[in-house]
DNA sequence: CTGAAAGCGCTTACAG
DNA sequence: CTGAAAGCGCTTACAG
């Protein structure tokens, strides 16, 4: 009656193998196929034999739209982030889709460029595809954009909106610097921090400072100088040569960083000057991005364990493991190399 | 008659406006809804309108996974890379997504780590979600795995399988930088050269080597010296230091690299060595990365034009603008900076 | 333990 | 030009 549809249907058939013929061909009901599919172990096992034989003899792949359908969930998550050509946010999307793929999700990506309204775009972009939970790092401007939605949302490394976090504790790992500076001998210090607009330019910094300072507390000869920049090279580049400019009896024997960008930036300042590293100056970075390996002389710096921080999100999104949806905070590592040495007395 | 069926719907119903509500609320069919969504002109413009102004009154989203059980496509690209933390692979999937966004696409990542058999696996999982393409950077190792699927495949910057390739012409690219050494006067040139196991390897050396050898014909004091390595960091020092370990009458006066890992290497080669770049010594890499323009002297490179691989790429998977399904080579551009310069003579 | 059947929300060829 | 209805492939609560 409708020879056209017929045609058309039996021209997909050609191609697609669909639960019926699996029932068909294993001599069962759909919904037969369909639990075995779903691991029900209501079917008996001579039947769910039958019907994995079925599946493997036909190459039978389940139509994951039709799923969605029933279900009103895909097995994706979606990730967003302020610019995945930064090997930050590379670094963590890498480990991200490596656990959603153990856990048979496939992951979404989008960039808001850092831009609050492309942000809030991208994120309803990926929402609408019914992802089982969704991923995203935030804007360095805090745009305040009250998502709704059942599904789960978690921030990573830099909060969004006002969801749950998962990041470095970067309090903790910013006092690694602190105690590694001090146990090297250094009482005149100076640290370059991020954006105070930021929460982590703020906290790196009150994490190193509180620490320096307890450390230092009643101590002689004690100078800690904070400067504030943004966490790009140039900004490094520009304020080392400020505080290197003085008479080396003033000068810092040590500059801290809030980024390893920064702490390279302080790097090539120090080398214009003629200040020798580590001999004269001990410089250390926070990040520990695969340029801190290759400069000379290699950066002290702190290595995130984005590994945990993935798992943690994924985890946290998907409900597994018990993982609750709430702000979490990952230790982090300081990695000792050649650009920190005890101070020239 | 089914009480918990009816809960069941009638919760959902609070949480999602289908276009059944939309017709409603316009007082017309679902078919009309749906003519008018897929922007069909042959409904009349009275209509269209109440439609519309019901769509945004209710906040109307299309379910996505239903119409992609109607058209057996969902509105997504995919994308796998051997490894997103690669900074080149981490630019070239940031321009895949705007450019997929533009059209309406959202893009999956997977990452194959250079495994064909991850390789496999992945684009299996992403074909499985029934995308309108799928955009593919091959492994290193070729592994050949026909994939037949009616879903447009095509691969970008290395080939994948036999499938259409979407690259830079690696050929003429090398060819510019072969020029530039020539134009500056060097005629004592070494090549540092990827694995000659790849296409990419295989290409950006003959470009040179035969553009330089076309370019020297007949000439007195020419000599070029290839030298075979790896893409990176390690290799082009380790082979740098070689090549500069002769005396100064018969090392070259300029080393071109297939990458500018490569280059960097060989700039530090140099610097150890104690062989001033550019004035002793001209270097050359290849991809312009952003470390090309950290390092000192800054890295004469060549720029590989991302964003209309994207372009072509996204165009060809989704049959846009007429962009066919073929191979295509997009020329780059020479970017000179301080690392080259002409020889002391 | 298994099957029949309803229904997820949408699109589309056809009748009017 | 518009509406009614079939059907995409799957899952699931229920009957047997």
């Amino acid at each position: 009656m409708y020879p056209l549809l017929q045609r058309h249907i039996s021209e997909r058939r050609t191609v697609l193998t669909t639960v019926k013929d699996v029932a068909r061909q294993a001599g069962v009901s759909v919904g037969t196929v369909s639990k075995v599919l779903s691991k029900d172990l209501t079917v008996k096992v001579a039947l769910r034999d039958r019907v994995t034989q079925a599946v493997a003899d036909l190459g039978y792949k389940p139509n994951l739209a039709a799923r969605a359908l029933r279900t009103s969930k895909m097995d994706m998550v979606g990730l967003v982030v302020p610019d995945i050509s930064n090997p930050f946010f590379a670094q963590l999307a890498k480990q991200i889709e490596a656990e959603a793929a153990k856990h048979g999700h496939v992951v979404m990506l989008a960039n808001s460029d850092d831009d609050p309204a492309a942000e809030a775009r991208q994120v309803q972009t990926l929402l609408d595809q019914s992802p089982r939970g969704l991923i995203v790092v935030g804007c360095a401007s805090e745009g305040v954009s009250p998502i709704k939605t059942d599904i789960p949302v978690v921030s990573v490394d830099r909060r969004y909106g006002a969801h749950d976090l998962i990041a470095t504790h970067n309090r903790a790992a910013s006092a690694l610097v602190a105690d590694h500076l001090f146990d090297l001998g250094h009482r005149r210090v100076a640290y370059i921090s991020g954006p105070q607009t930021t929460e982590v330019g703020r906290l790196r910094q009150a994490g190193f400072c509180d620490r320096f300072n307890v450390l230092t507390a009643g101590l002689q000869g004690v100078d800690l100088h904070v400067v504030e920049g943004q966490f790009d090279y140039a900004s490094g580049e520009t304020l080392a040569r400020n505080l290197l400019g003085a008479a080396s009896a003033i000068r810092p024997t040590a500059i801290a960083a809030a980024s390893d960008q920064q702490a390279i930036g302080a790097l090539c300042a120090a080398r214009d000057l003629g200040i020798q590293v580590p001999t004269m100056l001990s410089i250390a970075g926070f990040d520990d991005i695969d340029l801190a390996r290759l400069v000379v002389p290699r950066l002290t710096s702190v290595c995130q364990r984005l590994d945990q921080i993935a798992l943690l999100a994924v985890h946290a999104v998907l409900g597994l493991n018990g993982v609750p949806l709430a702000d979490q905070f990952v230790s982090a590592d300081l990695v000792v190399r050649g650009s920190t040495a005890a101070p020239k007395t």
